[in-house]
DNA sequence: TAGATTGTTAATCGATTAACAATC
DNA sequence: TAGATTGTTAATCGATTAACAATC
């Protein structure tokens, strides 16, 4: 994989990938076999070139003056964005919103399976959930240890336990985690974090409505 | 407001301007009076003369020698922002995470209320939901037009539904959509769209892990 | 072959940051 | 006044896009 040798992949351009990725998917199901540059843009909403331009920094995929294969580009997209396999999740937080991640259809419908649930709240530790039973987060350890592990954590907790149950998570070995919360988690090199601040992106939108401007961010 | 005249403010510098007040919220919250660009850009993560740089788009903040009083620059911000006001939420399908959002204590924490919920099920309509009545999408019409309207629509309907609402919300007159559906919506102009697309961000994460790039976003 | 569309270069555009004069 | 930090310019850096040769 190009990325490797040349660290110059845009950063948007990986999440661009995905939107690509996405809107395949949609295509082949709908049974469509080749695609061009020109009509994936205008489903995407982005510029034609860009697309090339992103697929050029991993290869080449596409053929001149057909355009692209759809099931192979996808196939080629898993594998560049390492969606190609299973993702084991762990939650974090089993609140409105932790329960509400846990039933969401699109990460299993993606590969992305929950197989544990921790909370601090002892009422909430012990009950089941989708199918799952909610453990202590101080078990953390153990369960990691024992029983296997997760690949990225969910943190949905409250804003005063996120750093907390963070430096759990890094202490027992997790290095990807999707940040639902509002704080700014501190981790060392090697941690991974996205950020999904549904505030800031409602604030935007704010924004947007009072002065007309036409901002728009992907993601 | 500057924004208005000089149609120059970069994208990503808006949402970073929200991600200053965050910041500035809990200083604020911690009884400190003065802070200077390079700590809030420590505590932001970003660089202290794009801080100088954002706020310069909208006027002069601060105090040569001193830096930024935290009160009034969060001010400022809010009124930039235009969420130094309250703004009425509407939910659309009352799934899971449609009654996550619901509960989502931040969101009120801000000033976005939530004054009613729509959703397509018979099951649910008529049941409340965090004391609000769920009431059928066929109702929006008359719900907007008698007994009063809200500013901005968070959508959380299924796949299949999403367009179909939005062609609803936006006949009605709704202006703004935070969307959490994977679809890309068709808007006319003037009509906003946020979409909070979770699963993207996912994606970006696996690749972050894979490869081990340093990729992030705010947001 | 003619038509189409990729892959890639080069030009443009926009965003970030270093540097420093202004000034508290 | 000396020290500090803003506001702003100019330089750098990076990302987007137009254009076209390569080639199916």
């Amino acid at each position: 994989m190009q990325s490797q040798y040349s660290p110059k992949v845009p950063k948007i351009a990986v999440l661009r990938l995905a939107l690509y990725a996405k809107n395949l998917d949609f295509l082949e199901r709908q049974g469509l076999e080749i695609i061009s540059s020109l009509r994936l843009a205008e489903l995407c909403g982005v510029n034609p070139a860009q697309i090339r331009k992103d697929l050029a920094y991993f290869g080449q995929f596409g053929v001149r003056g057909r355009g692209y294969y759809v099931k192979s580009l996808l196939q080629e997209l898993h594998t560049i964005l390492g969606i190609n396999r299973r993702w084991t999740l762990g939650l974090v937080g089993a609140g409105n919103l932790g329960r509400a991640l846990l039933h969401h259809a699109q990460f299993a419908r993606e590969g992305f399976v929950f197989s544990v649930i921790f909370d601090k709240d002892p009422a909430k530790v012990g009950t089941q959930v989708g199918g799952l039973l909610i453990r202590h987060i101080n078990t953390l350890g153990q369960w990691i240890g024992n029983e296997g592990s997760f690949d990225i954590a969910m943190l949905a907790t409250g804003t005063q336990a996120a750093q907390t149950c963070t430096g759990l998570l890094i202490k027992y070995g997790i290095r990807a985690i999707l940040n639902f919360t509002p704080v700014k988690l501190q981790v060392p090199e090697g941690v991974y974090v996205e950020d999904v601040d549904m505030t800031l992106r409602l604030n935007l939108l704010c924004y947007r409505v009072i002065t007309g401007s036409e901002h728009s961010l992907n993601g």
